[in-house]
DNA sequence: AAAGCGGGGGC
DNA sequence: GCCCCAGCTTT
């Protein structure tokens, strides 16, 4: 038997039971391949089925209000995928018809799809066979041959790619393109994988010369930025002020508290003395009456020192327009896509009954 | 070709 | 703490 042969027959044995499995329309595909970009499938499986259930098909996407897909996401990560997400969908609805497009190529020209994703549609959707390469592919192959090309390169992706078409099977490109995914996901961990159980055993190069854990070969390392964030939670009686990220920065499109960054850690009477603190409250009284609470946030690239200052004030900010700010009663908090530190500290100020 | 983009879980 | 996850876009 071939290792397409074999790891189809595993996969229909060991294949784990997941929703997108069960209804292939090209709509159902789409999302959870979206969903699931460098995301663990655990991680995106409630998201899927809420995304699912709000939205059943790329119409009722396409007419959803893109805060709105934002809040669904929330928590998720990378953002951007949100925002494309529902551009795409609309250009589909309306552009095309609630056509889906069909081909690899044609998909390769959607917001948001890339060889990746493009592959996973026309394969799974549209059994067109075309092999595709995530991180499970790369592992898997890469130990399967003892690949020494780094992965996160551009001539490394290229000869994985020439290798992922190479052992495609044509003729059940779905099955042989989920299988393979499967396999690394389930066996051919990262860490400890499980040899033992796996059914190309007989077929590894990495195995049978023991260098399991040397594949596969990564060349780069990433360096963290560390940044520190002020943020300002000001209470107007049952008000308070929300600001509206945009750029290229992280969390573009969400929204959080009013924020003072600095480059270094920020004692308070630094902060109450900055010309942000005055451009927000001018000469009039405010009361800090909570001591601050400080959380550090992981990011991939950048550690976050996030602050946050409980802030009474008697007095409505003016121009509160002119400085991106907007001004909401508390409890229509939870209607706004936040990131996860925001979210965690309103959590804490529930938990303490300050609403 | 490299950098930037989230958050969580495993070890 | 480090690594990785059904990657894509921008520079």
């Amino acid at each position: 038997m071939g290792i397409s042969e074999i790891i189809a027959k595993w996969y229909h044995e060991k294949k784990r039971d997941l929703p997108w499995r069960k209804a292939e329309t090209p709509y159902h595909i789409w999302i959870s391949e979206i969903i699931l970009q460098q995301t663990r499938v655990v991680q995106g499986l409630e998201y899927y089925n809420r995304f699912i259930e709000k939205y059943p098909s790329v119409i009722e996407l396409a007419n959803a209000p893109l805060d709105d897909v934002l809040k669904l996401w929330q928590g998720l990560g990378y953002y951007t995928r949100a925002r494309n997400l529902h551009l795409t969908a609309q250009k589909i609805a309306f552009e095309l018809k609630g056509q889906f497009p069909r081909t690899y190529q044609e998909l390769l020209k959607l917001k948001g799809i890339g060889p990746y994703t493009a592959a996973a549609i026309a394969s799974i959707a549209f059994k067109e066979p075309v092999a595709l390469v995530d991180g499970n592919v790369f592992r898997v192959l890469s130990r399967l041959f003892c690949i020494q090309m780094p992965v996160d390169t551009k001539a490394g992706k290229q000869i994985f790619e020439k290798l992922a078409a190479d052992i495609l099977d044509p003729v059940k490109p779905d099955i042989h393109n989920q299988a393979l995914m499967e396999l690394g996901a389930l066996i051919c961990l990262p860490k400890n994988p499980a040899c033992s159980n796996c059914p190309l055993i007989r077929n590894c190069k990495a195995h049978a010369e023991k260098k399991i854990e040397l594949f596969p070969v990564k060349s780069g390392k990433i360096k963290q930025r560390i940044r520190y964030y002020n943020y300002l939670f000001i209470r107007d009686r049952d008000y308070t002020y929300l600001h509206k990220r945009t750029g290229k920065d992280i969390w573009n499109s969400l929204y959080e508290f009013p924020l003072i960054e600095s480059d270094v850690s920020m004692k308070f009477h630094k902060l109450s003395s900055s010309q942000e603190w005055f451009a927000l409250f001018g000469d009039r009284k405010t009361q800090v009456d909570r001591y601050p609470k400080t959380y550090k946030h992981q990011l991939t690239h950048q550690i976050l020192y996030c602050t946050f200052y409980y802030i009474e004030v008697g007095f409505t900010l003016d121009s509160s327009t002119d400085k991106g700010l907007i001004r909401i009663p508390f409890n229509h908090l939870s209607r706004y896509a936040v990131p996860r530190i925001i979210e965690k500290y309103i959590d804490n100020l529930h938990q303490e009954g300050m609403f």
